[in-house]
DNA sequence: TTATTAAAACACCAAAAGGTCTTTTAATAT
DNA sequence: ATATTAAAAGACCTTTTGGTGTTTTAATAA
């Protein structure tokens, strides 16, 4: 579905704001060793997301990544169209860029339903929404 | 949706599936031209249909790309699958592997219909019905 | 004020995806 | 037979993706 890199982010980020709920910030390693992601990747994705604005970090002795509160809930739809675009949610299965309701590909009509089912799906959940069912148990963020 | 190479396989299969319904047998250039896909490109990828099963070919004069008339009708799955593998309609949003109806990640109950309809529309979709379509018009193959 | 800690910055590397081009082989029409 | 045509084979090349590692900078606790 997503890549690898958009994969990482949203585990690290529903991490992240799991362990704020619960009043801890972690750090690359653990969210790296929680996640079971690449180490070094995982740092790398989430400094590119503190850049992005999508979280906040500090340096030093009791550092790591946190959400500044006062922003509003962030939908899964924004990281991912923010790391590699629309393609996946939006565009035609063709690969076509005329491809619409005016001119079709052969594929448009049956997959204009399922495009919408996607966007609904990554617009309406957030990482807030996600880490909050997380923490109440039986969801999975790593292997 | 898909990578390139399946965008650029799909359009191509159903080409030539329409050309053969009006008794043509086209070529690479012809082929590469009407999809409007990289020339050098769509013949090797052509030529990789060839040596999967999915397609057949003659060399010199009058040759060109045809299909086995013999063989069942091709679903995009079959072609989906060979090319990139089922990562696209199979697999977690989250990438994780053991994310199932037992284990899952938080996306997975909501994200299992929507994989269900993309096996659906690729599994009962074939190049030749798409071709029949594309034959009655007000579908588009390029651009 | 100086160790210590942890993110930021940056350099680098490998594999895969996407794409181009030339040479070789096979079919056919003359 | 041979010229012509068109696919097959294969050598490269570029960009993107995925990943690793070191050095620098900033925060804090002692």
């Amino acid at each position: 579905m997503f890549n690898k890199e958009t994969e990482y982010a949203l585990r690290g980020l529903v991490y992240v704001q799991f362990q704020q709920m619960l009043g801890h910030k972690p750090g690359i390693v653990e969210v790296a060793r929680e996640i079971e992601a690449p180490l070094f990747y995982t740092g790398k994705i989430l400094q590119r997301l503190v850049k992005m604005g999508f979280l906040m970090s500090t340096k030093g002795k009791g550092g790591g990544f946190y959400f500044d509160t006062t922003k509003p809930d962030l939908p899964l739809k924004t990281v991912v169209q923010a790391i590699e675009g629309d393609k996946t949610y939006a565009g035609c299965g063709f690969g076509l860029k005329e491809c619409g309701d005016e001119n079709p590909c052969p594929l448009h009509e049956q997959f204009a339903p399922i495009r919408a089912a996607i966007n609904k799906l990554i617009g309406q959940n957030t990482v807030q929404s996600l880490a909050h069912d997380f923490r109440k148990g039986g969801t999975i963020l790593g292997l």
